[in-house]
RNA sequence: CGGGAUGUAGCGCAGCUUGGUAGCGCGUCUGGUUCGGGACCAGAAGGUCGCAGGUUCAAAUCCUGUCAUCCCGACCA
């Protein structure tokens, strides 16, 4: 491709109104440009790259016998009534209707519409199992989006659906595809991490995420200096190691706390650890107050205690609501004497001689001993593991790392196949309901997370395998016969050798090519100008090495070939 | 949905406080000189100042409403 063909229209400068580097430099790059609020067009490099990364997990996906095929993007209300969820997704939903005024909505999701496929054409135990995906436009009606593309309301996703006879071929699925996304991921050329993770409202029980890792990532996992152990921290568990019980702890003890709220606060004040501290937090899970306690220097992991209650729907009191509840304001509150329903962290049973709220401003009590002074109604795992905790399955220790999440794998069971009673006849002739799982990969996140983890001040680095590109010719100067002459025949010879090569043949100085050379992330660059060209020779230069290094003419295509692995 | 900010030429911005007929840089077009890391000179095109009301002789500027975008909090591939 000739770059006076291509519409890749590079920003010289940051566009104003974005915040991550990916989302710069898509812009940037000419890659992407907003249409609305979370929704992208994608220019000829981007699509490109998307074409790349498509193809590889499609190759993956046929290898571990999926089988494409086409889902509509609208659908019909009937189809999530069957399951239930046209009331339970709530406003992430698109929703529309037709001139007809029947209810559709744009697939956030496709469980429903794939099950009720296979359970209209599949009857027998003999056509299974059975893995069908799909890699289209998927649309979620973001409360915010932002981030450009990792956080689009229309994004690309791949997903794969299977269906078993029973628990054991869905592991044997579940663990194809844990092979496949790996197989992927190492094939895209990213580093990544596979971690176990929590299933949410899709439902079931088993379920890893592929996270690649980037400082600027949202999701924080944890994994074993000693082990394979790596989860999320939604999910991963914390260990709880007693100490020695104290028995000697003094009498309850009300202490004068003027004004101090907060637990740096208050410990700063009495001049205590916050280790020693009891937070108490009040929720309102279904529209229950519950006192959940924690450690003063622990944070409250929201998804264990939602998993534990079997929450549908919880949230922090408001200051006016806790003051009706506790007496108290916030800061102020504690579980000696509380009336409703008291949850701790494990953490909470191995304190004693410990401060909390005294259920009355600007007062604390001291000496508080758990199970003398107040008895929870339960104890469970509901803090965040930190870096330098116990691993949980080898007592290593855990540390921690940033990452996007643009892989999730997910058993199902029977969640889906049983609300739809979508099944099938088994040997007996008996009715059983599809085991089923899903698998999901963000093809267009994979893109934007592939650019946060390998870029740098000048732009993308990609990976060889979903360059748009993999090599661009820049002759220093197309003014000049024998540079013009030279670069025509490399790109002529690269192309006939099947290299997919980019041809800068612009009338811009020099150096406005190797800036955009550089932005838009061409892994190799060959250079003619009139020195090496002397000698016979061009230039190679690596995008990801500083230097680059004289060829001969004639070579060029043999060390080309063999630096995108195709020799 | 709550809190904050911003909408002026394709992009980045100034002008708004103190109303008076819209400006800068980059990009684009023409001609010329240049040519190894975002050149220089000369000329040119391009804007109903987000939209709708209002105040005023006069509104980018003041007032009201509205829409959009971005950032921070509750959701997720």
């Amino acid at each position: 491709m000739r770059t006076t063909q291509l519409l890749m229209p590079t920003l010289r400068e940051e566009p104003s109104d974005t915040e991550v580097i990916s989302h710069k430099l898509l812009v940037r790059a000419g890659m992407i440009r907003k249409v609305a609020g979370g929704i992208y067009t994608y220019l000829p490099l981007a699509f490109r790259v998307l074409q790349k990364i498509t193809q590889i997990v499609r190759e993956e996906m046929d290898k571990a016998g999926g089988q494409e095929v086409g889902l509509p993007i609208v659908q019909p209300r009937e189809l999530w009534d069957q399951s239930g969820r046209w009331q339970l997704y709530g406003d992430e939903m698109f929703r529309l209707k037709d001139r007809h005024q029947r209810d559709f909505c744009l697939g956030p999701t496709h469980e429903e519409v794939i099950t009720a496929i296979v359970n209209a054409d599949v009857h027998s135990y003999r056509d299974l199992p059975l893995l069908l995906y799909q890699i289209q436009d998927k649309f979620r009606d973001e409360i915010r989006p932002r981030f450009g593309l990792m956080r689009a309301r229309e994004f690309i996703m791949k997903d794969l659906y299977s269906f078993d006879v029973d628990e054991d071929g869905l592991d044997i699925s579940y663990r194809k595809m844990y092979f496949a996304y790996s197989a992927i991921f190492e094939r895209l050329g990213l580093d990544f991490r596979v971690v176990e993770a929590d299933s949410g409202a899709i439902g079931g029980n088993v379920s890893h995420e592929f996270i690649v890792l980037a400082r600027s990532g949202e999701s924080l996992v944890v994994y074993c200096d000693q082990c394979d152990y790596a989860a999320n921290v939604e999910k991963a568990e914390a260990v709880f190691e007693p100490v020695e019980t104290v028995t000697e702890c003094p009498p309850l003890e009300t202490v004068y706390t003027p004004g101090r709220k907060s637990v740096a606060e208050v410990t700063e004040f009495l001049g205590v650890d916050p280790a020693r501290i009891i937070k108490t937090l009040i929720y309102m899970v279904d529209d229950v107050p519950h006192a959940i306690l924690i450690r003063g220097d622990r944070e409250l992991n929201e998804v264990k205690l939602k998993n534990y209650l079997q929450a549908t729907e919880m949230f922090m009191a408001p200051e006016d609501m806790v003051k009706e509840i506790t007496g108290a304001s916030i800061g102020s509150v504690g579980p000696v004497g509380l009336k409703i329903k008291i949850l701790a962290d494990l953490e909470i049973q191995g304190m004693s001689d410990a401060f909390c709220g005294a259920n009355r401003d600007d007062y604390h009590l001291a000496h508080v001993l758990p199970g003398r002074d107040f008895v929870p109604d339960a104890y469970a795992d509901l803090r965040n593991v930190e870096a330098g905790d116990s691993c949980p399955r080898c007592r290593g220790e855990l540390l921690a790392t940033r990452g996007i999440e643009v892989g999730h794998i997910f058993k199902l069971g029977t969640k889906y196949s049983q609300a739809m009673d979508a099944g099938f006849l088994d040997e007996d002739g008996v009715k059983r309901h599809f085991v089923m799982g899903c698998y999901g990969i963000g093809i267009s996140r994979v893109m934007a997370a592939a650019i946060e983890q390998k870029h740098d001040d000048d732009g993308i680095i990609w990976p060889m395998a979903i360059a748009p590109y993999q090599v661009i010719i820049v002759p220093v100067n197309v003014g000049d016969e024998q540079q013009v002459e030279c670069a025509e025949r490399l790109y002529r010879e690269l192309q006939e050798a099947g290299v997919e090569v980019l041809y800068d043949d612009r009338e811009e100085r020099a150096g406005v090519k190797f800036k955009d050379a550089d932005l838009i992330g061409i892994p190799l660059r060959i250079t003619i100008g009139p020195k090496s060209l002397k000698q016979n020779k061009v230039e190679i230069k690596k995008r990801w090495e500083a230097e680059s290094e004289l060829v001969d003419q004639d070579k060029i295509v043999d060390v080309v070939l063999s630096l995108i692995g195709k020799a």
